[in-house]
DNA sequence: CACCTCATTGCAAACGTTTGCAGAAAAGAG
DNA sequence: CTCTTTTCTGCAAACGTTTGCAATGAGGTG
């Protein structure tokens, strides 16, 4: 017995007029005589008349929902991005309905047919690890909605795509030790699989190699989490040269590294410097505060809902398919200091 | 001309069938013959038909959906809450959609009416810190949609709810405190307008009643931010009576304190201990490691939905609302010992 | 052969809106 | 007073589904 919902039908039958007229009153047609259109909007008023959505789609095959299938809610840089991602959808006036795949393939492929059953607008896509099968994809390609990549891109199919630049941002970072007079600079690293582990140490041997400074692998360590930190500390500072400085894949890692470092009795920045990556969460809370690179996730959720609703709105079945690369952005705090 | 999508219609028109019969086929109805149904099922397989979810709302005026209205996503407890939602939604076959107010009250009412427009099953709601007006959430209730409250409620508002113990929490923190057997416990509070703040304290209070301890006013701040913490710190340190420990409303300002503490030459937790509440996501890093609260957030978002989704179904006008009431779990870390 | 029973299919209405077109009434023109 | 114009309103179809009911035809029965 739910419902109660007021209808134009409702409005038309108390007034005697018909569903027609109501809806136009209600839109200022300039058919309908000011005394009739009175008439309605007090009523609706009256009544709390809402616009069935749902209606309105079914009607105009458009409905004004934009769908997100994002790997993990609960990671600060995707939660960053949904909040910039709401932000101008909401200005747009579109909805958004988010899905979480929680890294989960067949969870990827429920969402993308959830939301095509729900016929979004649009969807806004950062694949789940596990993903290699791109049927789903190719689906939502198949029925011309228009679809955007953030952060983590597929390259197998032609769509726009919003990313970071982690290649120059790791350069950065790395160029800004090696500025300090850092010479043996460390970097614990993330899985060469992923783009974002292998971008990443790439900009860093990069900007190495521009320094005249040579690679040492022995240096060079994948660890990417708060616990694998401290094992590749103790191990490197046993070395007859020991590094003087060290460039994180992720803030977690650096923070991780920082407190094992303190434990042994050494000071940061002073005897060694460290640089984290993103995530940002973490970096002024510790003890010394941590230089890091900020992801601009809010920044990355804006510019894709942009390009998406652009795509929308343009309602080409064919179009170029472009890139937007956001730069990393170095934030140079405490953790880091001349030597 | 974008559209492309394969409907009812079109499959019986290739098969020169009706769309009645396509559609029974489609789910079995025993009326249909065996043969028939093979043909509609390998054309709609073909053409990858997907049901349109916007009729099958509009015709049964029930849209599978529910609303989520949440101050920040950023928030790491809201994002876990978020998280719970999204799976227990995601197993009851519902879609999430979610919508941001950014704590602003504006927000939350535009919130409120596109919901409503879209004709969500049910809503999810944490009331802003702006709001005091409840005309919007009144109307949910005109229309009969089923509403529950998470985290923040609305008592003017006869609405089930799911809620932390905060007064428990604190009192177990500082009852914890107590038993190492410190006296001279602080407490950096949270403004008394909100529950959060109030009930923390009360809890505070209560344990060092319980205890025979006398409440000093000169101890308690009202500081609820990691940089309001220092402030607190340095003045209370120059008592000729300083506080042994410290209860902070959430985990930033305990480690702002923390960092003010150990800057004077202190020791935590043997000059100082401190426990702080909730957030999770700190006390793991920092060093040392931060006794604090677990305010389940996961947790509330999975309760909250099963409540809302069992009067969806239960559809009934009137139920007497429940208020679920989640413990906090104080995790004991490095940052408290007996003194 | 008339009648009944199944098995299978189609018709039409409904959900709430919008909109082209036609219709009616009022007003203006001659 | 008739004809034309203007102003306002209603009809009906459409969006994609579902579903009660009617219709069709085949086969069975007496």
């Amino acid at each position: 017995m739910r419902s109660s919902q007021v209808t134009i039908k409702d409005i038309a039958k108390h007034l005697g007029i018909s569903a027609s007229t109501v809806s136009r009153a209600l839109k200022d047609h300039p058919d309908i005589s000011e005394e009739t259109k009175r008439m309605v909007k007090d009523l609706a008023a009256k009544l709390k008349y809402q616009p069935n959505a749902l209606a309105l789609s079914l009607k105009n095959s458009k409905s004004n929902t934009i769908g997100v299938i994002i790997p993990e809610v609960v990671h600060y840089f995707f939660s960053q991005v949904i909040s910039g991602i709401e932000d101008v959808a909401y200005n747009a006036g579109y909805t958004v309905v988010i899905c979480q795949s929680n890294e989960r393939y067949v969870r990827e492929v429920a969402n993308t047919k959830a939301l095509l059953a729900q016929r979004v607008d649009g969807v806004l896509v950062s694949i789940s690890k596990e993903t290699q099968d791109l049927e789903h994809l190719h689906n939502v390609e198949d029925h011309n909605i228009p679809m955007v990549f953030f952060d983590r891109r597929c390259s197998d199919i032609e769509a726009d795509s919003v990313l970071i630049d982690d290649f120059n941002a790791a350069y950065q970072a790395t160029k800004h030790l090696l500025k300090l007079g850092r010479k043996r600079i460390a970097h614990l690293g993330g899985p060469m699989h992923m783009d974002i582990g292998r971008l990443r140490k790439e900009g860093y041997m990069q900007a190495l190699k521009d320094f005249d400074v040579e690679v040492d692998e022995a240096l060079i360590f994948e660890a990417n989490t708060f616990e694998d930190a401290p094992g590749c500390v103790q191990k490197m500072m046993q070395y007859k040269n020991p590094p003087d400085s060290l460039f994180a894949v992720n803030d977690l890692t650096a923070i991780g590294a920082i407190q094992a470092i303190q434990n042994m009795g050494l000071k940061i920045p002073e005897d060694i410097s460290v640089v984290g990556f993103s995530d940002g969460r973490f970096s002024n809370i510790i003890n010394p505060k941590l230089t890091s690179v900020d992801q601009h996730g809010y920044e990355m959720g804006r510019k894709a809902t942009e390009i998406l609703i652009k795509r929308i709105k343009e309602d080409q079945r064919e179009y170029d398919p472009v890139t937007e690369i956001i730069p990393g952005t170095l934030i140079v705090r405490d953790s880091s200091v001349n030597r």
